[in-house]
DNA sequence: GGATAATCGGATTCTTATATCCTAATTATC
DNA sequence: GATAATTAGGATATAAGAATCCGATTATCC
């Protein structure tokens, strides 16, 4: 229902987020969170022309977060990428002079506003600070803090 | 957020219900939902064979909900023609070993389950029983009534 | 039984999303 | 200043979704 570019950017945040704060390289997250590595690129432009992210370029270059991880909400990575397009009017009324929405748009747009409203209300902080039973990337956590500086 | 086919689908759905129970054709929906006649046709298939509609060809044919419109939810048309996918393991654990999802997919399966929930516990009768300030489809439903049988 | 009205299904096109690759620009280090 | 590491951006390829078109099939009516 959400966009692999979607996934790819939340992936992407949530391992910036995870980590010491020194700058990450792409290609160590796209091994860090399985995504290809040639799109990632891609889609951390996108995060970076979104004001969520931060890069610097050269050695040692790479991605950090643009803010602390408890200002950043879930909502904000998915309004970069493709943002949820509230229903404003009736798409069937071509002349849009009503601004109550018929009873089906009605239903669709409420249906998009409790995703607002749950991504919206959750901030980076609360992700990665929840106990996290994947062990794939809790293994590439301990990699990256094992790492010499 | 949902498909453009989604949106026709529940269309059509919501065409055939507040109809009069007598068959209506593509064409009489596309030009009252205003949706693509052509590519309607294509919705509607994949409607009969996901047994929410009926259809019966020939002269005076067209479409005909499968059951009452107290019988069919939202949902049911969603997954139809594009059903939700519901994260069962964390895509990034590539052995699959582990069944309790990470913090980000939990969240991200849970704003499909608000989704799931939301049309799951909304029928087509529901929908049309609404008091209905659409003006279009107000205006498309009395030409209707008007029509001679 | 023939003419007509309608759906059905396949083939095709158009558009958008996803993904890759290559070169240029930038920066730390030696 | 040269070198290596790294992002930025453009061009391109591949896949999927959206939409169209047309001939075949089916059913009704006269």
């Amino acid at each position: 229902m959400f966009s692999q570019t979607t996934e790819y950017a939340m992936r992407a945040v949530v391992a910036l987020a995870a980590g010491d704060g020194r700058p990450m390289t792409t290609k160590r997250i796209a091994e860090m969170m399985r995504v290809p590595p040639s799109y990632l690129a891609k889609v951390l432009q996108a995060l970076v022309r979104g004001g969520l992210v931060n890069s610097t370029r050269g050695l040692r270059g790479g991605f950090v977060l643009a803010k602390a991880p408890s200002e950043i909400k879930l909502l904000a990575i998915m309004d970069v990428v493709s943002p949820i397009k509230r229903i404003e009017h009736c798409p069937m009324d071509h002349d849009g002079h009503s601004s109550v929405l018929c009873p089906l748009h009605r239903r669709l747009d409420h249906a998009m506003s409790l995703v607002e409203e749950a991504f919206g209300s959750t901030t980076l902080q609360e992700v990665i600070s929840e106990e996290n039973p994947c062990p794939t990337l809790q293994g590439e956590l301990q990699q990256l803090r094992d790492l010499p500086s």
